[in-house]
DNA sequence: CACCAGGGTGGTT
DNA sequence: AACCACCATGGT
Protein backbone atom coordinates (compact mmCIF):
# COMPACT_ATOMS: atom_id res chain seq x y z
CA UNK A 1 0.00 0.00 0.00
CA UNK A 2 2.44 2.69 0.87
CA UNK A 3 4.96 1.47 -1.83
CA UNK A 4 2.39 1.13 -4.20
CA UNK A 5 1.50 5.23 -3.52
CA UNK A 6 5.39 5.84 -2.83
CA UNK A 7 6.08 4.51 -6.84
CA UNK A 8 2.84 6.89 -7.85
CA UNK A 9 4.28 9.55 -6.61
CA UNK A 10 7.64 9.32 -8.06
CA UNK A 11 6.15 8.76 -11.60
CA UNK A 12 4.03 11.44 -11.09
CA UNK A 13 6.04 14.01 -9.52
CA UNK A 14 9.70 12.28 -10.40
CA UNK A 15 12.66 12.10 -8.72
CA UNK A 16 13.44 15.19 -5.75
CA UNK A 17 16.94 14.91 -5.44
CA UNK A 18 16.97 15.82 -1.89
CA UNK A 19 18.96 17.36 0.14
CA UNK A 20 20.47 20.29 -1.96
CA UNK A 21 23.48 21.03 -0.78
CA UNK A 22 27.47 20.86 -0.93
CA UNK A 23 28.52 19.16 2.05
CA UNK A 24 26.94 17.30 5.17
CA UNK A 25 27.08 20.32 7.53
CA UNK A 26 25.12 22.57 5.04
CA UNK A 27 22.50 19.88 4.97
CA UNK A 28 22.37 19.81 9.36
CA UNK A 29 22.15 23.80 9.18
CA UNK A 30 19.58 23.68 6.10
CA UNK A 31 17.79 21.36 8.54
CA UNK A 32 17.63 23.85 11.17
CA UNK A 33 16.67 26.67 9.31
CA UNK A 34 13.79 25.50 7.21
CA UNK A 35 11.68 24.33 10.03
CA UNK A 36 8.39 25.71 9.83
CA UNK A 37 9.33 27.72 6.74
CA UNK A 38 9.59 27.50 2.93
CA UNK A 39 12.60 26.28 1.10
CA UNK A 40 12.97 29.09 -0.04
CA UNK A 41 13.51 31.21 2.71
CA UNK A 42 15.56 28.71 4.29
CA UNK A 43 17.79 28.54 1.08
CA UNK A 44 18.60 32.32 1.16
CA UNK A 45 19.62 32.17 5.17
CA UNK A 46 21.93 29.17 4.56
CA UNK A 47 23.53 31.36 0.76
CA UNK A 48 23.99 34.14 3.29
CA UNK A 49 25.58 32.16 5.92
CA UNK A 50 27.71 30.82 2.76
CA UNK A 51 28.86 34.12 1.68
CA UNK A 52 30.14 34.98 5.00
CA UNK A 53 32.34 31.70 5.17
CA UNK A 54 30.00 30.73 8.24
CA UNK A 55 29.38 26.68 7.26
CA UNK A 56 32.51 25.59 8.96
CA UNK A 57 31.46 24.88 12.15
CA UNK A 58 34.31 26.59 13.52
CA UNK A 59 33.18 29.52 12.32
CA UNK A 60 29.74 29.24 12.53
CA UNK A 61 30.51 28.03 16.44
CA UNK A 62 31.89 31.18 17.47
CA UNK A 63 30.10 33.70 14.85
CA UNK A 64 28.11 36.39 16.75
CA UNK A 65 24.43 35.86 17.75
CA UNK A 66 24.23 39.28 15.71
CA UNK A 67 25.97 37.96 13.08
CA UNK A 68 23.80 34.99 12.57
CA UNK A 69 20.37 36.63 12.57
CA UNK A 70 21.39 39.37 10.26
CA UNK A 71 21.98 36.64 7.76
CA UNK A 72 18.78 33.96 8.77
CA UNK A 73 16.54 36.55 8.98
CA UNK A 74 14.38 35.44 6.06
CA UNK A 75 13.95 32.12 7.65
CA UNK A 76 11.99 33.35 10.37
CA UNK A 77 12.35 32.51 14.50
CA UNK A 78 15.92 34.14 14.07
CA UNK A 79 16.07 34.84 17.21
CA UNK A 80 15.93 31.00 18.56
CA UNK A 81 17.36 29.74 15.20
CA UNK A 82 20.80 31.46 15.36
CA UNK A 83 21.15 30.54 18.89
CA UNK A 84 20.44 26.98 18.14
CA UNK A 85 22.49 27.27 15.18
CA UNK A 86 25.49 28.25 17.38
CA UNK A 87 24.56 25.26 19.54
CA UNK A 88 24.84 22.88 16.80
CA UNK A 89 28.20 24.24 15.36
CA UNK A 90 29.86 23.64 18.68
CA UNK A 91 28.59 20.57 19.19
CA UNK A 92 29.96 19.58 15.17
CA UNK A 93 33.15 21.24 16.27
CA UNK A 94 33.56 19.68 19.96
CA UNK A 95 33.00 16.22 17.90
CA UNK A 96 35.61 16.71 15.78
CA UNK A 97 33.77 17.52 12.79
CA UNK A 98 31.43 15.95 10.95
CA UNK A 99 34.26 13.61 9.64
CA UNK A 100 34.31 12.36 13.23
CA UNK A 101 30.49 12.04 13.73
CA UNK A 102 30.23 9.90 10.27
CA UNK A 103 32.32 7.28 12.66
CA UNK A 104 29.62 7.07 15.05
CA UNK A 105 26.31 4.67 15.22
CA UNK A 106 23.19 5.77 14.59
CA UNK A 107 21.71 5.58 17.73
CA UNK A 108 24.38 7.04 19.73
CA UNK A 109 24.15 9.91 16.41
CA UNK A 110 20.66 10.43 16.66
CA UNK A 111 20.40 10.67 20.60
CA UNK A 112 23.37 13.54 20.53
CA UNK A 113 20.91 15.42 18.07
CA UNK A 114 18.34 15.11 19.91
CA UNK A 115 20.26 16.40 23.05
CA UNK A 116 20.64 19.41 21.31
CA UNK A 117 17.96 22.12 21.50
CA UNK A 118 15.65 22.61 18.66
CA UNK A 119 16.51 19.52 17.34
CA UNK A 120 13.29 17.19 17.90
CA UNK A 121 13.07 13.72 15.90
CA UNK A 122 12.15 14.93 12.81
CA UNK A 123 15.39 17.58 12.48
CA UNK A 124 17.40 14.53 13.96
CA UNK A 125 16.08 11.78 11.69
CA UNK A 126 16.29 14.29 8.48
CA UNK A 127 19.86 14.67 9.35
CA UNK A 128 21.06 11.26 10.05
CA UNK A 129 18.85 10.32 5.89
CA UNK A 130 20.26 13.44 4.16
CA UNK A 131 23.28 14.61 6.00
CA UNK A 132 24.69 10.91 6.88
CA UNK A 133 22.74 8.68 4.78
CA UNK A 134 21.56 6.43 7.44
CA UNK A 135 18.50 4.17 6.55
CA UNK A 136 16.21 6.11 8.61
CA UNK A 137 12.20 7.33 7.86
CA UNK A 138 11.32 10.84 8.51
CA UNK A 139 8.17 11.08 9.87
CA UNK A 140 6.45 14.22 9.72
CA UNK A 141 2.96 16.24 9.97
CA UNK A 142 2.80 15.51 6.62
CA UNK A 143 3.11 12.27 5.90
CA UNK A 144 0.93 11.07 8.93
CA UNK A 145 -2.05 13.32 6.84
CA UNK A 146 -0.87 11.39 4.10
CA UNK A 147 -1.20 8.17 5.56
CA UNK A 148 -4.09 8.23 7.18
CA UNK A 149 -6.02 9.74 3.93
CA UNK A 150 -4.77 6.98 2.25
CA UNK A 151 -6.36 4.54 4.71
CA UNK A 152 -9.29 6.17 5.63
CA UNK A 153 -8.84 6.62 9.35
CA UNK A 154 -7.74 8.59 12.07
CA UNK A 155 -4.16 9.52 11.91
CA UNK A 156 -1.63 6.85 12.86
CA UNK A 157 1.17 7.39 15.74
CA UNK A 158 4.24 8.71 14.52
CA UNK A 159 5.91 4.72 15.49
CA UNK A 160 3.19 3.31 13.77
CA UNK A 161 3.94 4.74 10.72
CA UNK A 162 7.97 4.26 10.87
CA UNK A 163 6.90 0.63 10.99
CA UNK A 164 4.96 0.78 8.23
CA UNK A 165 7.69 2.35 5.65
CA UNK A 166 10.35 0.63 6.93
CA UNK A 167 8.48 -2.64 6.46
CA UNK A 168 7.67 -1.73 2.35
CA UNK A 169 10.74 0.54 1.81
CA UNK A 170 14.43 0.43 2.03
CA UNK A 171 17.42 1.41 2.03
CA UNK A 172 18.79 5.41 2.04
CA UNK A 173 17.59 5.93 -1.83
CA UNK A 174 13.94 5.01 -1.56
CA UNK A 175 13.64 6.42 2.02
CA UNK A 176 15.21 9.57 0.63
CA UNK A 177 12.99 10.08 -2.01
CA UNK A 178 10.02 9.21 -0.01
CA UNK A 179 9.95 11.97 2.79
CA UNK A 180 10.89 14.48 -0.17
CA UNK A 181 7.96 12.83 -2.39
CA UNK A 182 5.61 13.42 0.21
CA UNK A 183 6.66 16.74 0.92
CA UNK A 184 6.01 18.06 -2.58
CA UNK A 185 2.87 16.06 -2.73
CA UNK A 186 1.47 17.84 0.29
CA UNK A 187 2.04 21.39 -1.10
CA UNK A 188 -0.03 20.07 -4.52
CA UNK A 189 -2.61 18.82 -1.86
CA UNK A 190 -5.24 20.68 -0.59
CA UNK A 191 -4.95 20.99 3.15
CA UNK A 192 -8.41 22.00 3.89
CA UNK A 193 -10.52 19.46 3.29
CA UNK A 194 -9.59 15.87 4.68
CA UNK A 195 -10.18 14.13 1.53
CA UNK A 196 -10.18 15.99 -1.69
CA UNK A 197 -9.93 14.78 -5.45
CA UNK A 198 -6.35 15.24 -4.90
CA UNK A 199 -5.43 14.41 -1.57
CA UNK A 200 -5.20 10.17 -1.75
CA UNK A 201 -2.63 8.79 -4.85
CA UNK A 202 -3.96 5.72 -3.52
CA UNK A 203 -6.05 3.63 -6.22
CA UNK A 204 -8.09 2.47 -4.27
CA UNK A 205 -9.39 5.07 -2.73
CA UNK A 206 -12.77 6.08 -3.55
CA UNK A 207 -12.32 9.64 -3.77
CA UNK A 208 -9.21 9.43 -6.16
CA UNK A 209 -7.41 12.16 -8.07
CA UNK A 210 -9.87 12.59 -10.88
CA UNK A 211 -13.35 12.16 -8.50
CA UNK A 212 -14.72 15.63 -7.77
CA UNK A 213 -14.14 17.19 -4.67
CA UNK A 214 -16.47 17.00 -2.07
C1' DC B 1 -7.32 40.50 6.12
C1' DA B 2 -6.35 35.42 7.51
C1' DC B 3 -3.61 31.56 6.94
C1' DC B 4 0.54 28.89 6.77
C1' DA B 5 5.44 27.04 5.66
C1' DG B 6 10.27 20.62 4.83
C1' DG B 7 9.27 22.10 13.94
C1' DG B 8 10.59 22.58 18.68
C1' DT B 9 9.92 23.97 23.42
C1' DG B 10 7.68 24.89 27.64
C1' DG B 11 3.52 25.15 30.17
C1' DT B 12 -1.29 23.67 31.28
C1' DT B 13 -5.24 20.30 31.54
C1' DA C 1 -1.06 11.95 26.40
C1' DA C 2 -3.38 15.88 24.21
C1' DC C 3 -3.65 20.50 23.82
C1' DC C 4 -1.85 25.41 23.83
C1' DA C 5 1.04 29.86 23.03
C1' DC C 6 5.05 31.14 21.40
C1' DC C 7 8.86 31.82 18.29
C1' DA C 8 8.96 35.64 13.24
C1' DT C 9 9.40 36.36 8.31
C1' DG C 10 7.42 36.21 3.74
C1' DG C 11 4.14 34.58 0.39
C1' DT C 12 -0.76 33.85 -1.20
Amino acid sequence: MIRAAYERMLAEYGPQGWWPADEPFEIMVGALLVQQTTWAAAAMAVAALKDQGLLRCEALAAAPLEVLQRSIRPAGFFRVKSRRLNMLAQFVAAAGGVRALRERSTPRLRSELLALEGIGEETADAILLYAFERAVVVVDAYSQRWYARMRGTAAASVLELRTRVAGELAGVEELNEWHALVVEHSKRACRKTPLCARCCLNSDCQRGRNAPAP
